[in-house]
DNA sequence: AGTATATATTCTATTCTAAGTATATATTTT
DNA sequence: AAAATATATACTTAGAATAGAATATATACT
C-alpha cells in the first residue's frame, strides 16, 4: 500500500507530471528536460529522484549525463492510460511535447 | 489539469484510500465509514470532503444520515482499476471489506 | 593541471497537509 | 421543549513538501 501511495504522491504534482510527460516521448538527460521545462536544475533534479524513488523512472548514466526513462511496468500501464486521456487536450502538456521534439543540445550531438 | 492533480492528491492517503475501497462495496454513510476504520468523525468527515471536492464521491442526504457513494465515471475507471490491481492483496483493505460487508448500524434498520 | 559542464545534495524559508479538540447545525426521538 | 444523534466546520499544532540559493562531486575539454 504504501507504495500505490508514493507512486499517486509522486504523479500529484504539475512539474512531475510534465516531466513523465515528456519522458513517454523517449529518454531525456537532465539538463534537457531543464530546458524544455524551462525551471532551474535543482528543481529537475529533485523531481526526478522522486520519481525515481516511486518507481516511475530509472536513469543510466553516460558520461557526465544521466538520462531518464520511464519505467516499463506493465501494472503502472493503466495508471498512465489515465493519466493520457486526462491530460492529452491540455495546452501545457502539448507544448511540452513539441519542444521535446525539437531538443538537440550537446548530450545528443557528442554522444 | 489541475483537476487531474486533485483526483490523484486525493488518492494519495491512506485514509482516503480506505474510504475509497469500501465504498467500491455499497454506499455507506459517515458513522459507518467512522465505525468500519476506527477513527474520529470529524477525521472521516474532512477526508469526504476531500474525495467529494476531486469528483470521487458524491453525497446524498436522508433524514440526519448522509450517505456517500463513489461517483461513477468512466473517465476514472482505468484509474480504479490500477488500484484494484494494486491493493487487492493488502490485509488492511481486505478487512475492512469484510468489516464492511457485516456492518449494520441503526442507519440501516431504520430506514 | 585548470576550467567548464552536468548532476546531485544541503540548507533554509515558506507553504501545505493531517489530526485532535472543540464547537456549530440540523434532525430525530422522548 | 429537551436530549440525543449525525454531520460539518473552525482552530490549533505538528509534520511534510516545495523552491531557491549555495555547495559538492564527477566527468570532459583545452
Amino acid at each position: 500500500m504504501k507504495e500505490t501511495i508514493q507512486i499517486l504522491k509522486a504523479l500529484a504534482d504539475e512539474t512531475r507530471l510534465r516531466i513523465v510527460n515528456i519522458l513517454s516521448v523517449k529518454e531525456f538527460c537532465v539538463c534537457e528536460i531543464q530546458e524544455i521545462l524551462s525551471m532551474s536544475e535543482p528543481r529537475i533534479s529533485r523531481h526526478l529522484r522522486i520519481l525515481k524513488t516511486a518507481g516511475l523512472v530509472s536513469s543510466k548514466e553516460e558520461g557526465r549525463w544521466v538520462f531518464y526513462t520511464l519505467q516499463p511496468d506493465p501494472k503502472l500501464e493503466r495508471l498512465f492510460s489515465f493519466l493520457k486521456g486526462s491530460l492529452k487536450d491540455n495546452e501545457v502538456f502539448k507544448r511540452d511535447l513539441e519542444k521535446a521534439m525539437k531538443t538537440n543540445l550537446a548530450c545528443r550531438v557528442n554522444y
